[in-house]
DNA sequence: GCCAACGTTGGC
DNA sequence: GCCAACGTTGGC
């Protein structure tokens, strides 16, 4: 008997694109980037504990003229330890952290499209979308779960014009 | 640059 | 384990 494959689940994951825009990521070799910086315990364990290999990514622009939904993407590789909390030189630097005991952890994430942007006004005005994680007030985490009515429905916006 | 919201830290 | 102070996020 084997053990079916489990459902695909869906992503919104928060890049700011002065660091790394979709068009950054679907540069990168293989259109595949490590999502480095990641440093809220509850967004890491969404990471460590969730996500599966080819789980859906809302690529998500963030802290910039234009916030919003920017393209597509997908969870690329297992855990793997995030080096920038290794590094003294980087933001991401973690002093408690060390390499035989990692706090820190990434995926890489395959951009698979860029899409038409897909701003905070315009997912607001969508009644489907209200409960999303992203839109609720004081929402700060930069990895959030979207279920897949909701992914459905933004891929549908993402294909007729802007309202 | 402001500031609301929220997570983390650390004294007790 | 409480909770005030502090730091960070991120839209505006």
């Amino acid at each position: 008997m084997t053990t079916p494959a489990p459902p695909r689940q869906y992503w919104l994951m928060k890049s700011e694109p002065d660091e790394c825009s979709i068009d950054d990521a679907l540069a990168a070799p293989g259109a595949t980037v490590p999502w480095t910086g990641v440093r809220n315990y509850q967004a890491r364990n969404f990471m460590r504990d969730a996500m599966r290999v080819g789980d859906g990514v809302l690529f998500y622009h963030s802290s910039c003229p234009e916030p919003g939904i920017a393209g597509l993407a997908e969870v690329a590789s297992d855990i793997e330890p995030d080096p920038t909390q290794f590094d003294p030189e980087s933001p991401y630097h973690d002093a408690k952290a060390s390499r035989d005991a990692p706090r820190w952890l990434l995926r890489q994430v395959k951009a698979t499209r860029k899409t038409r942007l897909i701003s905070l006004d315009e997912l607001r005005q969508v009644p489907e979308l209200a409960d999303m994680t992203v839109l609720k007030r004081g929402n700060r985490l930069s990895i959030t779960p979207v279920t897949e009515a909701e992914w459905t429905r933004i891929l549908r916006l993402m294909d007729q014009p802007a309202a």
